[in-house]
DNA sequence: TTAAATTTACGAAACTTTTCGTACATAAAT
DNA sequence: ATTTATGTACGAAAAGTTTCGTAAATTTAA
């Protein structure tokens, strides 16, 4: 089985994020992290770790008496996954309109709007 | 409230998307259209489409002994709000990397590069 | 006019996801 | 050494989502 599809529901998404963001943590840290946002009882958090180890989204190590974990998973097959299910979903799989929303509604600096240009002639090849 | 959080589930959105595609619909339409992808009972698309009406993510009107639904939510607004929850959830709230990612990993042809790098241009304004 | 087909309503089962209580182990503090 | 704090394990309740069976109404076909 190479290509698994990464299916992380809201919270599993909460907690990776967490990590992908701090790197490997205890599970005191990612529970702090969550109540920054929204109240979350500790072992409702050491249980979704713990399943999703089960489910291969974390791995974990002891250091001492405390588990550290780790994503299992990659941001940008994440991302991936992602950005195609939205794709799909709502905007009928059009790349276009998705990147057309996405830039008009979000401020993006003229040289981040350069350099995206300058990918698409790079995408478009010997194809001008 | 003006402004409320649409949140529609997976199923959800697969018939809000044959409603934003086909326009209002009946049970049957909705159904047969949901079928050429995934097996779907007729009771199931019905109940869910009953579940939608109580959420207000889509309204009904009578014609005949038929209901037709109709699409409460612009597929516009669904898209805005799904993307930005992408946008901050996963990409960091960069929208160049989200388009990048997004015209990457999916073909997008050359006309299409073409208009995105206009509509790029008309967004710099006077700003070259 | 009867029978068959199609439609809505709706409860409830089947599944999935999230939350938490409790038990027990181990480390830190007194 | 005993108590207190902090950790993991795990079952099960609570909440949310999806599926479907059955009943009742209404239209279409025989």
């Amino acid at each position: 089985m190479p290509k698994q599809k990464i299916k992380p529901t809201e919270s599993e998404l909460e907690i990776l994020q967490v990590i992908w963001n701090k790197g490997p943590s205890s599970v005191r840290e990612i529970n702090d992290e969550l109540n920054k946002t929204r109240e979350t009882g500790y072992t409702t958090t050491l249980k979704m770790l713990q399943i999703m180890t089960g489910k291969g989204l974390v791995t974990r190590t002891k250091d001492g008496r405390n588990h550290i974990y780790s994503a299992a998973v990659e941001r940008n097959a994440a991302q991936q996954q992602l950005l195609d299910k939205l794709l799909m979903g709502v905007f009928g799989g059009s790349a276009k309109r998705l990147v057309m929303e996405a830039l008009g509604s979000h401020k993006t600096s003229s040289e981040e709007l350069e350099e995206i240009k300058n990918y698409i002639d790079q995408l478009k090849g010997g194809n001008p």
